[in-house]
DNA sequence: CGCGCAGTTGATTAGGTTCAAGGGATGTGG
DNA sequence: CCACATCCCTTGAACCTAATCAACTGCGCG
């Protein structure tokens, strides 16, 4: 099921919490406590984990798994927001204030989480500043990125806004190759094109530009090849 | 200079950490406390508060006036990421790494800052929880607000556009008038044109069909009477 | 009162969307 | 292991709309 490791509740939790990067600085004391505390669920691909609107009560963390939040325009589309992976977490407008939740959240593939009741959280940060902290680090992380695509869509040259995705792909999921930096990429044209706010068909079309141009090359549909990193993030 | 009340120094940090929300739970000594840690500073009108890329060492939260956060695109365009007001604070991102600023920061109208340094921060965040939850809240407000910036970017419809900006302004500066609502808008129509990713020309275009359909009505240059907020929000 | 800048308006152009059709990849069943 | 079906991706052509370029207007300031 995506798990690694020996198969006892006790130890899942506690890995669940030991790869989380906001509880890094706990010890195994303090992770067992928090062990104590999460619940765990398991989504199938297609699942939806939480609904625009709804009024969850839990952070939710991802233990395996990936899951994209996106939003449903006037116009009908699927904004993607977010791509959250292994160690994110999300559900955080709820976790101070009773805000609704304001993303759909969907598991991309088979998904493991855990979810820690707001209140416990808030306990737990109230005694440990340093998971506050690296809260807030997360936040401001995410302002940033949210900042950057506003700036790519703001600006009016589309084939930068396709080079950036890809570029910020590489970060998250690109692995070494011979040829340059192999990317899985994590979501179909449509779905980067809901991600950057184009159709699919000009995703298209700028992805073969970029491969007649040779700065990158595809392989099948889900995979691209890296080729010139440089001309990609100029 | 904009400031109310009396004018000795100790009154003046006082205020300061009082109109601001991050300390709203703070009494009265502590916030003699938090004054004695604050440095304050006067800009000018135009006077530039913070460079993109630099380091500031302080957490700065605005005591009087306006201030917008810019990026310059790539394309020589100038993008509005944010216009903070009294009682806003920025520098988030240094607060716990030492990030470069992802913004320039410069004063629309003469403002007075409080500056505290970002140690003295971490320590008061460390000892008073409730100020960690506040800035844990604003920065999940401002990432709310970027949700819905790239949402409504990512939307073709660049009348939605406009319509919401006109709609978020009338929030923040809007008052009550005969006929609807009045709102002084923060900036020129290059300014707005700017902040939605679009052309000056644009938006002029957009606000007087606005007009013509009786929906809102333009005092001057900068105000406008909103006169239907339902087909505005609609 | 007149100057200058911001805003408006018009004509043209460029580029992405849309609609439509063809091509590959992936996966299933025989 | 191959054939087939489906889904997604790609490519082409026409259209539409915002950007651009350019001229004009008028508010706001000295």
């Amino acid at each position: 099921m995506g798990f690694t490791g020996c198969s006892c509740e006790n130890c899942h939790n506690k890995m669940c919490s030991k790869r989380v990067p906001i509880f890094s600085a706990f010890n195994e004391d303090e992770l067992s406590r928090v062990s104590g505390l999460i619940i765990r669920r398991q989504y199938k691909k297609g699942e939806l984990i939480i609904l625009e609107g709804a009024c969850p009560e839990s952070l939710i963390i991802i233990n395996s798994g990936r899951v994209k939040a996106y939003r449903n325009t006037i116009e009908g589309r699927e904004h993607i927001l977010y791509i959250f992976s292994e160690g994110d977490f999300f559900g955080e407008k709820n976790l101070l204030l009773d805000h609704e939740a304001t993303y759909n959240a969907e598991a991309l593939e088979d998904t493991g989480i855990c979810t820690i009741n707001k209140k416990a959280f808030q306990e737990l940060m109230r005694e440990y500043p340093e998971l506050s902290f690296k809260v807030m680090e997360e936040l401001c992380s995410r302002l940033a990125r949210l900042e950057n695509t506003i700036e790519s869509m703001g600006t009016k040259n589309v084939e930068l806004r396709v080079n950036s995705v890809l570029v910020e792909f590489s970060e998250k999921y690109g692995s070494q190759h011979p040829r340059g930096i192999l990317v899985e990429l994590p979501m179909s044209r449509e779905g980067i094109a809901n991600y950057i706010g184009l159709t699919r068909e000009t995703v298209s079309r700028k992805m073969s530009l970029l491969q007649e141009e040779g700065i990158i090359e595809m392989v099948g549909n889900k995979k691209v090849i890296i080729l010139d990193m440089e001309r990609l993030s100029l």
